[in-house]
DNA sequence: GGCGTCGATAGCCTTGCCCTATGCCCGCAT
DNA sequence: ATGCGGGCATAGGGCAAGGCTATCGACGCC
């Protein structure tokens, strides 16, 4: 009885994969929307036609042999390969339709993300925007992945199988208590961060490296800096009278409103500034026409980034 | 109610490529095992998923729309990617498992395959070898495909997505009729096919070419020269007195054994002959394994192919 | 030592897929 | 012109793959 070999499913590749990346039957099935019975027999079953054992149930939960992890990328592959069929359908439409997943750093997302999703809506109102908040590493990986399908993020893109264009300058403005003795009108040298206590976003954020390359420029230390968990929190302590911060443009209307309790100057010598950046994956076959969305809501972007 | 994107089954992405391949509902059907109105479900299924029309049905047959060809294309990289699984899980079995489909050209199958087949069985024993007999293009064709694991062809392999190996020398022998003057015993100089009739086989035959190079090379001309469709036949004209002909030497003991009316003489100065190289697929998961195969059964086929 | 967690197993059921039969439209030939 | 045949679409019934609930066995933890 020749054991003639069998193709798996394309579901039951992603259940392995789901597998794989929880670490934990009962977790994939729930990501997956199925039960755990259900996706542990489809699991076996992928197993048995491949010949060989994908996971090692045991002690301390499951675990990937060394062995099975050319098998799990493979089978990542493939499910992405599946995908782009579908996306090169959708690219010769001329337009996105469908889901369109995006993912956008925490440091832009409440004050870009309208912007984004009504030029989207505008320009292709069938697609169907899908949105997540991750900080730069994970939205990269997850485009690289496929389970994302456009970040928007701060160059540079820590990736090169990746794609980006700008598509907007964002000015840091300095954030001050209005009662603050530098609080008023008009621009200020850079280099007067060198005798302030700057708050810095916790460990992780692109901004907080970018705010520390500003003040490193600056001649400030950050040693000991407090750190928040979001420009919101910065903003309400930089009120408080707990010091000050950088904030980009893109915040000021929203975190620095009149009445919020916070002055913002602009910065010059240098002027410090992140580029914000629409990224895909380039071998995606979708990647001509996010190319184009970029370019087209690049002026809608950079208006919500107010220059001075 | 938004149309969310699905995925096509990968039996359904090979229905496609089946219609798109045959230009046929039915015979697509046909080659797929399934029946026609099975088929022509599934694909316009699909169609709905991707919410465009693959395929143009009308007077004259079924034809492929410009902008689907992409999506085609996809497809079929897409069921390659979900083959490759079930490979790079067969790589690290150690052994080649399940099915193994080998292409071989014409001018070596009847001599090389009984000893390549027995090669593989030995040190592959679960493996099951599927064959078929293809010329040079073509085979290269389906192994790039991924219809075709490995190929056994002369070099040079006319592909750069295709990695191959060296297994052996196939020195080219005279043959001639029995009572032809050049019948005798020892080598003869390559020189003499300048004056003799050769035999060639019909266009497309690598071989053929192969021995134009030989007779160009010696100084004779092919102009006219009379074609025949395999090495056998070609030989039975050879022994019935219609001229001389160019036989590699794994195929001596086959044509032109005691009784078969032919003699052969071997070449000299220079000494032609072709290389026997094994290829595969060089992006499939299974190249290292391929390589070793190849490597390991390189001293049996050249014993197949017997050197002066 | 009982309990909670996690994965495997059992039994039932839904549904996706395939088959046969048939209809429709075309080109072609009588 | 009309009947015939090839080719794809449609209809309806059947089977089996795959899903769900319920339950069990193993293990770790309080």
């Amino acid at each position: 009885m020749p054991a003639s070999r069998q193709r798996p499913t394309v579901r039951q590749l992603e259940y392995v994969v789901a597998v794989a990346d929880h670490l934990s039957f009962s977790a994939a099935a729930d990501v997956c929307g199925v039960s755990q019975p259900a996706l542990s027999t489809q699991v076996r079953e992928v197993e048995q036609r491949l010949g060989l054992s994908l996971f090692e149930r045991g002690r301390g939960g499951v675990s990937v042999p060394d062995h099975a992890v050319a098998v799990i990328d493979a089978a990542r592959r493939a499910i992405r390969a599946v995908d782009d069929v579908a996306d090169a359908a959708v690219d010769l439409q001329g337009e996105l339709v469908g889901p369109v997943r995006i993912g956008i750093i925490p440091t832009m997302a409440p004050y870009l993300l309208p912007t984004l999703v009504r030029e989207l809506r505008r320009r292709h109102p069938r697609a169907e925007p899908a949105l997540t908040e991750e900080r730069t590493d994970e939205l990269v990986r997850r485009i690289e992945l496929g389970e994302l399908d456009l970040g928007l993020l701060a160059a540079p893109v820590p990736s090169d199988s990746l794609a980006s264009i700008p598509v907007a300058i964002d000015e840091f403005h300095l954030a001050l208590g209005e009662d603050h003795p530098y609080a008023g009108e008009g621009s200020l040298p850079s280099g007067v961060l060198a005798g302030l206590p700057v708050l810095l976003l916790e460990d992780g954020h692109c901004l907080r490296d970018q705010a520390m390359d500003v003040c490193a420029t600056a001649g400030a230390s950050t040693d000991g800096a407090i750190q928040g968990t979001s420009l919101t929190t910065l903003c309400q302590m930089v009120s408080a009278g707990g010091g000050v911060t950088l904030l980009p443009a893109s915040a000021l209307e929203v975190e620095a409103r009149p009445g919020s309790g916070l002055v913002t100057r602009s910065l010059r010598d240098p002027r410090p500034s992140r580029t914000v950046v629409l990224a895909w994956r380039d071998r995606s076959p979708l990647a001509a026409m996010y190319a184009a969305f970029g370019d087209a809501i690049a002026p809608a972007l950079q208006a919500a980034c107010p220059t001075t």
